[in-house]
RNA sequence: GACCCUAUCGUCCAGUGGCCUAGGACACUCCCCUUUCACGGGAGUAACACGGGUUCGAAUCCCGUUAGGGUCGCCA
């Protein structure tokens, strides 16, 4: 069954896949996919002059990271190609000369401008309702340019070529657009061509409601790939922003989103944008990610963090027990590194806080003891062996715990003891337990 | 400046005339859980921009004001 629904994301290439951009990306990937239709992604690069092959590289490769495949375009082949405007200059050709023979353009010092209608206009939007624009006024609508001297396009021309070319039969696209409807919908008059249905949806300001620009936080998709976000937490955030399921729920599955996702649950109020709420959905999204997909999200970042961590097999017991203080992937390594090497940092202030009380030498030395004589090296009987060694001290075994955190990892901070202890296994402990009251205690 | 859109906790959303002494989430504070750090559980702080209408009754409808955003390019 083939849906009539054909929809479009239509970037510039501009150097970076802006969030706003993303989340209109997204939208039109949802509305594709509830309704079983098209999701095409076209290129705009009429600008020559800023346009380069990096710029979309970073485009499709934001469009990748978040899952949204299209059905037709770069790499993906369709029946409506080419799908880079600069490609597809023979059929703006073919309208140009369509409006001209019409009689809609005239030119001006080498341009070509569009004559007005000059009608009251009335875009029908999906989400903003029906609203009237006056054009008959030249003074304050004056007639757009479509064609540059040196014959290159103008953007609201071959946007509306295209969308009549490709067949699209909903616009979805952000609310900055919603003034250069009227205009559109005009070219596609003169053109004899029914218009697509329009949806515009709010855009995404800076959490203080100014204008999100390329160096703000949270801007750029480059960034959440960079600082460790998974793209299921990001692309949740970002439905998040001018729709909602409307019955409460937050924390979403793209196939939830998908089923739910519906136009009419669009909003009309700009959202601000608020990184620390895309933080938690990050952890809860990570949380609840299969450790073996985790452990390959993870990986880049061991890498760049030059963590060597050998095999799969050795790192998944690790990520078990850390995943869950982790609400980005960055952090990942910092959590990890030292089960990996003998010479881990010991950081200064946990030192003292953890070795001050001068029976600590001792207290490890009896507990290193105890671990000796443990039949099995298991997270059970290594507590069994510590809360016994406590007994025996007169201490409480939390007075030996935070010791023996420090003194294997160096730091205050880290997963459950006893199942670290189990990881690291017998010999590292004993060695390593050894090697602080050597380096760390006795300099004290 | 003209035109267009919008207006509920700091932020994201719910709320479409009575169920609202306005609900959920993030953040923040406190408590519980706990071997650290987190997770989790519980509690709390906090909003209908303002002024007029309409109506028995308005966060919800209308008008105005104010504020924010957008468009008005030989950028997209």
């Amino acid at each position: 069954m083939n849906s009539p629904i054909r929809v479009r994301f239509a970037p510039s290439p501009t150097g970076y896949l802006h969030v706003g951009g993303a989340r209109t990306a997204l939208f039109n990937w949802l509305f594709a996919r509830h309704h079983a239709g098209k999701f095409i992604l076209r290129i705009e690069d009429t600008d020559k002059a800023r346009n380069t092959e990096e710029a979309v590289q970073v485009i499709l490769d934001g469009l990748h990271w978040l899952g949204l495949d299209w059905d037709e375009g770069p790499g993906a082949g369709g029946d409506f190609g080419p799908y880079f405007q600069s490609q597809r200059e023979h059929l703006y050709e073919k309208h140009f000369q369509t409006l001209l023979a019409a009689g809609h353009l005239y030119e001006d010092g080498g341009a070509w401008r569009f004559r007005s209608l000059r009608q009251v206009v009335t875009v029908h939007d999906t989400v903003c309702g029906s609203i009237d624009f006056d054009l008959s006024n030249p003074e304050t609508h004056p007639d757009m340019t479509i064609r540059r001297p040196d014959g290159s396009w103008i953007f609201h021309f071959v946007n509306v070529v295209d969308d009549i070319e490709m067949q699209i039969s909903h616009v979805i696209r952000g609310e900055d657009h919603l003034s250069n409807t009227p205009k559109h919908l005009e070219l596609f008059k003169a053109l004899g061509a029914t218009p697509p249905a329009y949806a515009h949806i709010p855009l995404i300001l800076n959490k203080d409601g100014s204008k999100m620009s390329k160096r703000d936080a949270g801007a750029s998709i480059t960034g959440y790939m960079e600082s460790g976000y998974t793209p299921s937490a990001v692309r949740n955030y970002l439905s998040l922003l001018g729709w909602s399921p409307k019955d409460n729920r937050e924390l979403l599955t793209l196939e939830e989103t998908v089923d739910l996702f519906d136009l009419s649950k669009v909003n009309r109020k700009n959202a601000h944008f608020d990184i620390d709420k895309c933080l938690w959905l990050n952890s809860q999204h990570l949380a609840k990610t299969p450790l073996t997909q985790f452990r390959e999200e993870c990986i880049p970042f061991l890498a760049k963090a030059g963590v060597h961590y050998g095999s799969a097999e050795a790192l998944d017991p690790i990520l078990e027990i850390v995943r869950e203080k982790i609400k980005l992937l960055s952090e990942v390594p910092s959590w990890v590194e030292y089960f990996f090497k003998e010479d881990y940092a010991f950081d200064p202030e946990a030192v003292k806080k953890a070795f001050a009380n001068p029976a600590t030498a001792d207290r490890i030395g009896l507990l290193s003891a105890e671990f000796e004589e443990c039949p099995e090296w298991k997270a059970g009987l290594i507590e069994a062996a510590l809360k016994q060694t406590a007994a025996k001290l007169e201490a409480k075994p939390n007075e030996l715990l935070l010791p023996t955190r420090v003194a294997v990892s160096g730091r205050t901070a880290g997963p459950n003891l006893f199942a670290m202890l189990e990881i690291l296994g017998k010999g590292r402990v004993l060695s390593r337990l050894k090697n602080a009251v050597d380096t760390q205690i006795h300099q004290l």
